[in-house]
DNA sequence: AATCCAGATATGGTATACCATTTTAGGAAC
DNA sequence: GTTCCTAAAATGGTATACCATATCTGGATT
């Protein structure tokens, strides 16, 4: 059955929480108590620290505690600007290398979206966009793209999944997927440059209000008081919609 | 003091030895045995392995001995790509944003590169070019870019260096970034991109040939090795610190 | 002779114990 | 009351011991 090794499962749960808000940036992550926590070891753990350091989510201090990244408003813009790059070229290259049945692919998560677009929850509907957006550089034929691009994506979920619940016309999504759908379906490279840069140039706005409001909260909590240390914070401050 | 800890190390010794040829690809690197010869213990070895196999320098197999990775040629042609557009963004943003300083100190890589062709030998020549590379890079002034920009240089330090050797022509090496260094100093984005692209597009076919040829070797090996059970765990040549 | 099973061995995964350094707290000296 | 020193606690880094599973080897069975 092949079961995937305990520090990934770890990260993997790990991962969540952090994105999900369930434990916020700042916080610190003592690998002693984080695993006694979850009942492992700290070995795995510790990978899985090491895991989710690599994908920026967790920021690696010498000697210290490791901490949940609080990325700033500069930080989030670096990726976003990092990953438009790189969705263009995966666009570009998908005109020239997609298979029929890759198309098809991505088609398919575009219908999946428009048919149960009222049915689905905000999560729902977000896990189909980011779908999208791999599909589109897994037609890319370039593996290591694909990776790169995978990696920033998920460095960018948090902060696109918050702007993506807050936002208010949730329904230009599925226009600008379909836009870079057609262009592909054409295997129009210029097209879908500009077809991906008008979807993303979107988010750059959102992401970089997302942060800063996030930063004002923080601002504001450290100003009325400083956080008692309980290490029962887990369930505690989840995304109100 | 706050010297790096001792998985970096591994790692970076490691690199070297994979890089230069050291450990040839395919060799397998049981952390046990590895760790032994090395003198440390398995954890920080494991570290180490977990390491160079994000960098794309080692290969991990589930339940197996990891292998240094043999990169075929898509994979290496599809690095450049990534690396293309990477260092075109680089040049870009870096005429946007690039302070006096950071193209002066650009420039100072050149010269010291013009400075120094005839007297320094092929492997100082290279750790030249790359650190113009990445110089380049950090003038983009987005660290998500540099870093990104740095793993794949990093992951095509090998090939590359093994196409700079064999080149008749190194010379052309400074006519290209000199033409870079020009059009950033003109923060002319168009122009630097073009550069980039001629730099980086020789490289390809040049890449393209090392791999090949090192391929056939590799298949040659095969050839007459594979059909009884070699075990071929080269393990001698090690140059502990 | 070929096949298959069982024990042995090798090897990666995990847990735990130990160590070094940093942080912190309390008390003594001024 | 403040400061500084020291010892203890906390915590990440490292080593080692243990475990599970995959691979290998040899012999028994057909």
């Amino acid at each position: 059955m092949q079961e995937p090794i305990l520090a990934e499962q770890i990260a993997k749960e790990l991962r969540r929480d952090i994105l999900r808000g369930n434990i916020g940036p700042g916080d610190s992550l003592k690998e002693r108590d984080k695993a006694a926590e979850m009942g492992v070891s700290r070995t795995p753990m510790r990978e899985a620290i090491r895991i989710l350091a690599q994908e920026g989510l967790i920021q690696l201090r010498p000697a210290r505690s490791p901490i949940i990244a609080r990325p700033d408003v500069k930080e989030v813009t670096d990726d976003v600007e990092v990953l438009l790059a790189i969705e263009k070229l995966s666009g570009e290259l998908a005109c020239q290398r997609a298979t029929d049945d890759d198309i098809a692919e991505i088609a398919e998560i575009v219908q999946q979206m428009v048919d149960n677009f009222d049915s689905l929850g905000a999560l729902e509907l977000f896990e189909i966009d980011m779908s999208f957006h791999s599909a589109l550089a897994q037609a890319s034929h370039n593996a290591q793209l694909a990776g790169i691009h995978d990696r920033f994506l998920s460095r960018l979920w948090r902060t696109r999944y918050l702007s993506t619940v807050q936002r208010r016309n949730r329904a230009s999504v599925i226009e600008h997927h379909t836009a870079i759908l057609k262009a592909l379906q054409a295997r129009d490279s210029d097209t879908i440059r500009l077809a991906i840069g008008t979807h993303l140039d979107r988010l750059t706005d959102d992401i970089g209000n997302v942060i800063r409001r996030e930063q004002e909260e923080v601002g504001s909590d450290k100003a009325q008081a400083s956080k008692p240390k309980s290490k029962t914070t887990a369930k505690a401050t989840l995304v109100d919609k």
